[in-house]
DNA sequence: CAGTCGCCTGGGAGCGCTCCCAGTTTTAGG
DNA sequence: CCTAAAACTGGGAGCGCTCCCAGGCGACTG
């Protein structure tokens, strides 16, 4: 491979291998109608000169780049440590690695501007399309990209989500699933703990909850709902403030607020599940690693970002919106032995 | 503002404003020699229009994308709960805003053949250069882009460290000056607890041990000295099996290792800093909520990411090799009342 | 009032690629 | 062996921008 610094062109690597640019051009795009000898020669020719397309130069002709991006309008603390996006990041590079496509992070500050900074770089020719997670401070972002004609696909439910092509699980079905299964447990008193209102998901997880209980033909009883920040702080707070209501279960709408749950729950002197079951939401790897293991209703995370990808490339728009289901996992949290 | 789908070009924006794309293009640019007036009206048209400059024609004209890009050959997992990656995630990002560049963080995997796809991605036109942390994993990809003639600056100390810009911080110095303060606080037997031998800035640390050891006249035994992999468990193992070798103090040379060492000495009964003084390496922000506090090693990693920006787009190079310096921060850890 | 300089302005010439079409060669068919 | 179709090949015409140069114009000089 030689080293040189400057970097050849189709042209030149036609004139060195005899051909014609667009000869050159068709073996590195793979294309056919192009002698196998012919090729073959192309190819060595191209590794021997190390040669590498000019990406702008693709781009412009081609308005394609080849590059998807995350942007993150949480700060870079937060994206650092929150399995959520762990999982998340592994499924769009996933999905990319499918259709070939590029995935870069993009993080954001929310400093002055940076908002138009972004949709600037994001708007034109750098990215074929965005991913944007949904949430309070992403929301204008996500509008604004929408706005400019961005290729976006948002994963969640942003607030304003009129023409906005996006990927979301089944909040309020799974949340029904964990209702139900306390019942079916035969749980009388089941209570909902989950973010404040600001956070869509936990709305539509709160609606599973009612809907199951009313299903069940059951009253909802105000004190038996506590909503408070989805942190484990936040969990453990707010079973504090539950429990003055004495539930015998309650669901708990993030896991993260489920591991501050558990630990509010072992601070009184409860035992769970005998005395409080307990079934979380997210079925994130540490729901694993609690004592007694975390009941959980899992969402496909990775798969989410996956689709999110396949939905940002689609061009037939098969569907704007793509709602993956969540399951229950049983863990010893619920009072329910495991299945087989 | 106009949500058309197609984008205008400069030319039509100066059709639309009645000038001609070089004098949009000034404006754009924010160059010189345009009247006040006709600068204003351009100006106008653009908000009005919504116009935003397609980077890949800019990329291609003039050779410069405006992208610095962050390599990352650690899997996400580790990267995601790291916090020495988020300082100096944010120390790049300050750095990229003080130039005028966007920051993006390209997640390498391990699979077949994803070094290739970097290299190609990154070596030509998408970005204008790119930052790479030197570990096990990564030394192989610096070098790969180094022979491409990739525009690269390395944050550490990579294997094979010729002809490659790095910045780095003063792992030697700054380990003797943690020596150097143990020895101050009048302690005998001074232990070495830090990564194992594939970690360069480990065997830095080690050196400027020796050398702080040696210089104050001290005899070197090999049985205080114990290398484990940096992670809170080896941390833990390494410090078990140092006392078996009676230290009254041991400079651990990574924050993360430290954690557990502290750990590993409550356990065995042992206090700190009475029976044994620790001083950390690193200055992570978890050694501040330690009990007792951490004595240790700060780097600057901030300013890492700051430096590595500025000598990634510094024409001059002035320098190929920028080393920060290390300070000592006081902890209840190592026996010294803090200062005034 | 001519000459010079500075500030402005417009347009040509690419950057290196893709896309498309017109040619040329090969292959198959009659 | 001729013809039609298929396979292959080369080059023109951009993509939208930056860079550079030539020219226009007013202001200042002597």
């Amino acid at each position: 491979m030689d080293n040189s610094r400057r970097n050849l062109t189709l042209e030149e690597i036609g004139r060195i291998a005899g051909v014609s640019r667009s000869t050159v051009s068709r073996v590195v795009n793979d294309l056919p109608n192009v002698r196998p000898e012919i090729r073959t020669l192309v190819q060595s020719t191209i590794e021997k000169t190390g040669y590498l397309p000019n990406q702008a130069a693709r781009a412009l002709a081609s308005r394609r780049t080849g590059l998807i991006g995350l942007v993150m309008p949480t700060g870079v603390d937060e994206l650092f440590g929150d399995p959520y996006y762990s999982a998340l990041v592994h499924g769009i590079q996933e999905g990319c690695s499918e259709v070939g496509s590029v995935f870069s992070i993009f993080p954001v500050y929310e400093k002055q501007g940076q908002t138009t900074v972004l949709s600037t770089l994001v708007a034109q020719g750098f990215v074929d399309g965005v991913i944007a997670t949904a949430g309070q401070r992403s929301d204008d972002l996500i509008s604004a990209l929408r706005d400019r004609g961005t290729n976006v696909v948002v994963v969640g439910h942003p607030a304003d989500s009129r023409n906005i092509r996006r990927v979301d699980v089944e909040n309020r079905i799974g949340s029904a699933m964990a209702i139900e299964h306390l019942i079916g447990a035969g749980r009388e008193r089941i209570a909902f703990l989950g973010p404040t209102a600001a956070h869509i998901y936990g709305t539509e997880r709160l609606d599973g909850y009612r809907q199951a209980l009313d299903s069940a033909g059951r009253t909802i009883e105000a004190g038996l709902i506590e909503l408070q920040e989805p942190t484990v702080e936040g969990g453990y707070r707010g079973l504090v403030a539950l429990l003055r209501h004495r539930p015998d279960a309650v669901h708990v709408a993030t896991d993260t607020m489920a591991l501050g749950a558990l630990q509010a729950l072992r601070d009184q002197g409860r035992t769970v599940p005998d005395d409080v079951a307990v079934v979380g939401f997210d079925g994130l790897p540490a729901a694993l690693e609690t004592s007694p293991s975390l009941t959980t209703i899992v969402q496909p995370v990775s798969d989410v970002g996956r689709t999110a990808v396949h939905l940002l490339l689609d061009d037939e728009r098969a569907s704007d919106v793509v709602i993956l289901p969540t399951r229950l996992r049983l863990g010893a949290s619920c009072g329910v032995s495991n299945p087989v």
